[in-house]
DNA sequence: AGATAACTACCGAACGTTCGTTTAGGTAAA
DNA sequence: TTTACCTAAACGAACGTTCGGTAGTTATCT
């Protein structure tokens, strides 16, 4: 790994848990063990540096779903392993979704059109046409969104739902989370008893 | 409006807005039309004067929920409403819960903790009552987190999503999110055709 | 009632520190 | 000799915070 990765992956940490003004090039020089000068050798300014960094965390992010929407399982399967796939994406590279979720937060709408366009939008379309095919009567919209979002919050609020009751050690587990996802997808509130 | 709460409701939209040391004080001097050393005469530091703004803003919202619950509708109907209730209340108060994301993102345990059994303790307990109710054979816990997740995903990321395909003007009614929502909940992908 | 002391709310100016950034120069490899 | 990579030191600007002082109101005492 050369001096430019070397920040940049540094830069991703330490921009995910401080934000962009949190984060001053003194902090991530000392971090990686560099001058600031270094630092600016390799990149113009602290702005390009955090677009950089930004772009550099997106990077092959991607295929790790190609194989899910690929395989030739029944619709509930892929769904189910669909599921499964974002949460351990999500939980094994904390770094990359807090910066998202700060870049979501923060950044002004031409960011946030590149991002949406350069690095989401193929996988909530795959997605779309997925869920049109399990669920045609349903806004592919509005379902996809659901997903997403029924996935995401488990992680989002984690750190904050560990102070509620109700609260128990498989919680932590991914797989326990996915397969509730999947059933209350599939099946809704209204189930005939296959779980307690 | 005394001087005090001025600045605060101000440094509540500033705070949500560029995030802790985003804000400087001279900033909100500024946009409360003071001097820096009259906003120290009312607090003592900037750290005070934070923890304040999000205590400021986490007052009465408890109080949209009560009657929610303690109405006398069937179960279905009461979901539905506490649906709404809830995308409402974020969505007329968006500098509430973008301070609210902010905090869960960056705030050490202690005030997580402070915030969760001091705010959202009592209304989280209220939904897996009544989700305990309605789908008894299902974790309670996952539920309400699953209820929770899915309305605010539209509010979080609604600013991303404008960008992919498939986004509709009505997409952003809250009523009709509210309908998907209690619909999908009650019913999963697998309906046998309400809406399209 | 009138004088005075105390208090509240605020200001301009400055404190020392840290910020992003630049400059001038050094060192090793090609 | 050039190029890539790095350092120490410094720049002005902005940072959080403090200080001394000034109006205006309220309370106290004669």
């Amino acid at each position: 790994m050369n001096s430019k990765e070397k920040i940049l992956s540094k830069a991703i940490v330490l921009f995910a848990e401080k934000g962009y003004s949190g984060l001053s090039m003194r902090m991530l020089a000392t971090a990686v063990q560099m001058s600031v000068a270094a630092i600016y050798h390799h990149f113009p300014d602290k702005n390009t540096l955090y677009l950089e960094a930004v772009r550099f965390a997106f990077s092959g992010k991607e295929l790790v779903f190609a194989q899910v929407w690929e395989s030739a399982c029944p619709p509930e399967e892929k769904l189910a392993n669909f599921v499964r796939s974002l949460i351990e994406v999500i939980v094994q590279d904390r770094d990359f979704h807090r910066l998202m979720q700060r870049e979501i937060m923060e950044a002004n709408p031409e960011r946030l059109q590149l991002l949406a366009q350069g690095v989401f939008k193929k996988q909530f379309c795959l997605l779309m046409q997925f869920t049109a095919e399990l669920a045609p009567e349903l806004d592919a919209y509005l379902v996809a969104t659901s997903i997403i979002g029924l996935i995401k919050n488990y992680i989002d609020y984690e750190p904050l739902q560990r102070y509620f009751p109700g609260r128990k050690p498989e919680h932590d587990q991914p797989e326990i989370i996915a397969a509730h996802i999947t059933t209350l997808l599939l099946q809704g509130l209204k189930m005939t008893g296959t779980r307690s």
